[in-house]
DNA sequence: CGGATTTGTTTATTGGTTGAATTATTTGAG
DNA sequence: CTCAAATAATTCAACCAATAAACAAATCCG
């Protein structure tokens, strides 16, 4: 069954509209007019007035002075979206740090903290633990500045299973860990690091609305963009591209198999190849052997998924220059498609923060998705 | 933006619900009540009796005698499909046949056509005039009873693109064909193999909303269905899985590449080492390399997607039991997740004429998931 | 035979978009 | 300086589709 099982009653033609509006204002860059919504959008100017009411009286947006327009007739109002509504909280943990991050509607980044150290030797509730201090830090923060926070989203660098458990976090050393209530009473979404920067590259424009982001950090993961929207897979661990096989008699990997993509293109194997101790050295190091093999490992995406864009971030992102022609020569040689659809390969814009930005917008996107949803819990009072 | 930026008015409301009380009718195996209807969608039964006028007066829907019910009530009045509305004209070119079947909205073949004969030396002019000939045979047929074509759909062993031009079918000897106009008229869909086979296997029941279907021809080809839809990609040819790379240094394909999947487990290949000349002596043969190369290949599918159901089609459907134990032990090594989810093998219920069956039943699937469109359509005379 | 029960239809109400008319505010021409 | 033209936003009646509740129809069971 393709129509989506669920019944629409004019409550839910409500909310379609009231998110499509939303999001064309947040889409644009300049303040836009109700008019110039009505005539993007389809519907009249009546209904976005009324819409909008409804926008601005739960503060998802705001007017302001509108761009300069030259011509006659009456100046439009401008409208964008609060920087002091709703806003989302992006948590990571990683094998050598632990960030938070705050982004309001507008999604400008309001506050950021990192705490480096090594989160291994800890055990998983102190981490935990550790990782709740830094959220509730980043919410007083938050509240502070009048902000609200409509949830928080937590990166992790693992499977995370569709009920937000994290099966297994092989370098940070947990299995089966239920995070739980991080922040008192809000709301704590949990999934994979390379979904979610996947999602802050999306948010940064600039890319078409399919693409796949490669993370390169000790172990390699994916995030699929499909149709501007995350591609998580039936049980939430799509993406696994760092054990896909380059080699079937190739090195033998932690997996268990053997020839996996990490062990030539994973953060330890380039600097085994390479012969230094620092990722930084790695940019003067020949990386033949990683590119080749992450370019085979990319071709084998684009046979199958037909994407046009493959960003690359995490380690990947600075050494792009030196992996691009061993990475376009295999895609050349392996994408059948090659001759008519030229793939674009493109450096992640966002560093290390990347996963925590992405996390913070996947909850700002939430709100963005659903307006309604929010306009009524938040009516609800909370 | 997410909120397929289009606007609603109250016209799809019931554009929607339309569709939803026809699928959840043709979905039920035993003629349906409207209150049961209203039951499993969650509208009244005012609104699902006001929809169902409109299908039964556009004779998609038809009443007939109810499963008999025990207990007490007014007997209801059962709901089906009707066989006498609007049909799909399925079709398929092949190295070796031409085909074409008609299928009702019950889902019903009501007319098979099969012409054997090599296309290979037929020029595309006169392939496609052949074509049209069978389609026209077709169409008179339906309409002799009663049946009005909704569309038409082509199933191609080759790339085709988003507009459905057809780039190449290399063992057609085709490149950049327009298919055109077939049976004046009526509109033709243009699609690949495998994934109008996946169709079929998704519309036979049985199979989760996300799975691949794997084709095993002189090419290998994949249909990728996720949530219940197909995944084409962007431009149109995902799932081009016979040319992923196994082994670096494989055999040369005749793509350009080195040990693309087809060089191990592609029709010829399979041929070749098993050291026999018909496809029909490979039941007796063993198979294991071409297993363990499909099995690699699955493992990079699984761990890409994250789909726990493999259906397997074209030659690989009935050696599926020699194929098996290869198959599965790649999973078992490569897949990273398999320890919590394992993945299901299955051998595809359609035989050959997968592919053509699933043709037709896109055809059916645009009335079934756009039956207000159908309706204004007829109504509008034609 | 009559109450219970389930199906299906009728009718008034509600919610949300539309379209046309109206008001508001500017530019530019005479 | 005033008035017409132009553009933005709001108001209001009309319309459409779903809902809820009452009602009619048809059967079963005691």
């Amino acid at each position: 069954m393709t129509a989506s099982s669920a019944p629409v009653r004019q409550a839910s033609v409500r909310a379609h509209n009231l998110a499509l509006v939303l999001q064309t204002v947040a889409n644009s860059t300049d303040p836009i007019s109700r008019a110039a919504v009505a005539a993007a959008t389809g519907l009249t100017r009546a209904t976005v007035s009324a819409l909008v009411d409804d926008l601005i009286a739960g503060s998802l947006l705001t007017e302001v002075d509108p761009a300069p327009r030259n011509g006659a007739g009456r100046p439009a109002a401008g409208l964008r979206t609060t920087p002091d509504g709703p806003a989302g909280l992006g948590l990571e943990i990683n094998v050598d740090y632990r960030a938070a991050c705050v982004v309001d509607l507008t999604g400008a980044v309001r506050h950021r903290l990192v705490e480096p150290g090594d989160q291994r030797p800890v055990d998983t509730a102190t981490a935990l633990a550790g990782l709740a201090r830094l959220a509730r830090r980043a919410r007083d923060l938050a509240e502070g500045e009048g902000l609200t926070l409509a949830g928080a989203a937590l990166a992790v660098p693992g499977l995370v299973a569709a009920d937000g458990i994290v099966r297994v976090a092989p370098n940070l050393g947990w299995q089966d860990v239920t995070v739980g209530d991080l922040v008192d009473g809000l709301p704590v979404t949990v999934d994979n690091e390379a979904n979610l920067a996947a999602l802050s590259e999306l948010g940064s424009g600039g890319l078409p609305p399919s693409f796949v982001y490669i993370s390169g950090e000790i172990g390699i993961g994916a995030g699929i963009v499909l149709d501007g929207a995350l591609f998580r897979g039936v049980r939430g661990w799509s993406g696994e591209i760092g054990h896909i096989a380059i080699d079937p008699d190739g090195p033998a990997c932690r997996c268990g198999a053997r020839g996996c993509l990490e062990q030539y293109a994973g953060q330890e194997a380039m600097l085994r190849t390479a012969g230094v101790a620092a990722v930084t050295d790695l940019a003067g190091a020949d990386l033949t052997v990683a590119g080749r093999a992450l370019g085979t490992a990319i071709a084998t995406v684009v046979n199958l998924l037909d994407v046009d864009t493959v960003v690359l971030g995490g380690i990947y992102a600075p050494l792009l220059p030196r992996l691009r022609d061993a990475i376009a020569g295999e895609i050349e040689r392996r994408v059948l498609t090659a001759d008519w659809s030229p793939v674009t390969l493109r450096a992640a814009t966002f560093g290390p923060d990347a996963a925590m930005r992405g996390a913070a917008g996947a909850v700002i996107r939430t709100v963005l998705d659903d307006p309604a949803g929010w306009l009524a819990r938040s009516r609800a009072g909370r």
